[in-house]
DNA sequence: TTTAATATGTCAACCGGTTAACATATTTTT
DNA sequence: AAAAATATGTTAACCGGTTGACATATTAAA
């Protein structure tokens, strides 16, 4: 493998010279210019990146720990990451936490260990505190730090009151909620709260089911959904905390010979492919995804270059209609 | 940050010793060992991986390569290469090709350019030639490359053939199947051979669509299904080549009033999770997503660690049957 | 013509860990 | 007591690119 010395050998400069063409820096003619990018060619010379990162102690990685891969939402998540990456020169180095708090910090110190230049965190096992010292940017998605660092999050809030108001509207008079419950403050625990605000205000009563999500990697919520259902028999308007756990209740639903949207109404959060190739397809809360991954990695871009960013960026939501309202 | 040495002068030693300590070469004594430990944890050393990589030209770093995220089978895969890569103490480097030859190029570039001490390869635009002097291992997943790469791959063809005789055995006489074709053979391929041996044999007619996947990134392959079926108007029976594809065709046969299975049976590919969140629930080619990413990353392992390892290895594949037929 | 801007060379330290050669000291074995 | 094994120190080169200080040469502007 041919070297920056090497490079500079066949084209008759010096490192330094060659050096400042590959970085743009100082002064540097044309003809340098023009040997330099001949030699390169000639030698299929390809910087090595490693001395690169080593020497200016950063790399052009960046770290992405998510709590799950196996999952519609956090898939669309990479997908968007890895290309708006891609499109700025980084790369992804790719970390599931599987929501385990050892494996999140375990893969923080990796990304340090390797010299990541940000870490983008959709992930929620680890208190604040542990991002407090790790001196490089971290943007998180849908996982507010209450420490300066920058956060993209959907209107989750408001996610939360457009399904309570759209099941009321459809008739709705017996509500349930399944929503997340954990350790840490999470945005999305704020869908609960926007639900709960208009059934109060509108007087509808409305069970809550708060979940561990203990089935987060395996993804089976079907069983919590039925003892949910029976439970909660007269239940006829059901808003779900992912669209995965929608499409499961519909399982759930045929299974019971449920109905829907006749007998029961759903409406699911996330707006994933899969919500419309279910039978009914999903009425659902539609996060704008590819812009909170766009903006996300702006931030971190932003940040990388050593910008003063926003803190807190909240995107709007909206309900999509389909067939199970 | 600390650095080795730090740790070193910490410890009372060299930094001879405490890199023989880290790397367990060479006489160490336990006192020795404990020094080190003790000096370690009270500096918080987290060893920097890019100078390790650098000086043995070389990381633990595995540079893996998808046509597609956003795509359920491939999401499974990463996902499971993500947890065997770790669980052998390697990081995965996501590269996205989108099925782009310039991308994918760019992207094996990339993982050189980063030392990554080798590359999964899943995508398949790119002509073997590329990998012949890369002077890395490259362990394939469903993309055979005839150059003494590792290969690893589900039993495509017996996959077809489960499918034809299953749709014969439901007693279908007009057959379709939905299948790849592309610039690159691939192991998929076979999945048409397969069926068509069948078809053949029990003189069953058959039509075939071979595409080229243009809606990769979009994976919409509603239209395509909706021309097909209007096309070929008796189809009964119906293979295509992933479940992602069988889900769509679901929808269309909704929209065509088409009731499946009574009038057209249908068989998937992969069996990923979407198969079971489909109304009806889909019958489909499982493949052995889990044990494929598992082996996979074994060769990985050995040929880094410089083992022979098998250059072929077939897994089989077995008929999960649900619903749609 | 003098000054200033542009362009490149030279040299060397640096990033942080790896590794090999060689010396030396302590233990253990023969 | 001598030989061998074990343990650590010392030193320095190396991985490959970055960067800054300083010198020098060529052009261009004043």
């Amino acid at each position: 493998m041919a070297t920056l010395k090497d490079v500079a050998r066949e084209a008759g400069l010096t490192v330094g010279t060659v050096s400042r063409v590959l970085n743009n820096r100082g002064y540097i003619s044309d003809k340098a210019r023009e040997k330099v990018d001949a030699a390169m060619k000639k030698l299929h010379y390809q910087p090595n990146e490693v001395a690169r990162s080593l020497s200016k102690s950063s790399s052009n990685t960046i770290g992405l720990i998510v709590p799950h891969i196996r999952h519609p939402y956090f898939m669309e998540i990479i997908s968007r990451l890895e290309y708006e990456a891609y499109q700025k020169g980084y790369r992804i180095l790719l970390c599931n936490s599987r929501n385990v708090q050892e494996k999140e910090k375990e893969y923080i110190d990796i990304c340090t260990s390797n010299k990541v230049a940000g870490i983008i965190l959709c992930s929620g096992t680890v208190p604040v505190e542990v991002f407090d010292k790790i001196g490089i940017p971290v943007v998180t998605i849908e996982r507010f730090l209450d420490n300066g660092m920058a956060a993209v999050e959907c209107d989750n809030r408001q996610g939360g009151v457009l399904a309570a108001e759209k099941l009321i509207a459809c008739g709705c008079r017996h509500l349930l909620h399944v929503g997340n419950i954990g350790g840490v403050f999470m945005p999305a625990d704020m869908r609960t709260e926007g639900f709960r605000e208009v059934c109060e205000r509108e007087h509808v009563p409305f069970e809550e089911l708060l979940t561990e999500e203990i089935q987060y990697d395996s993804m089976m919520y079907g069983d919590m959904i039925e003892k949910a259902l029976l439970k909660y028999p007269k239940t006829d308007g059901l808003f779900v905390n992912s669209d995965v756990i929608a499409a499961q209740t519909l399982q759930t639903c045929r299974k019971l010979h449920i109905s829907v949207p006749e007998q029961l109404k759903v409406i699911g959060f996330d707006d994933v492919f899969l919500a419309t190739l279910t039978t009914p397809q999903l009425t659902t809360i539609h996060q704008p995804i590819k812009e909170m991954a766009e903006i996300a990695m702006n931030l971190m871009h932003d940040s990388v270059s050593g910008k003063v960013v926003p803190k807190r960026t909240v995107l709007p939501v909206r309900l999509v209609e389909r067939e199970t309202t």
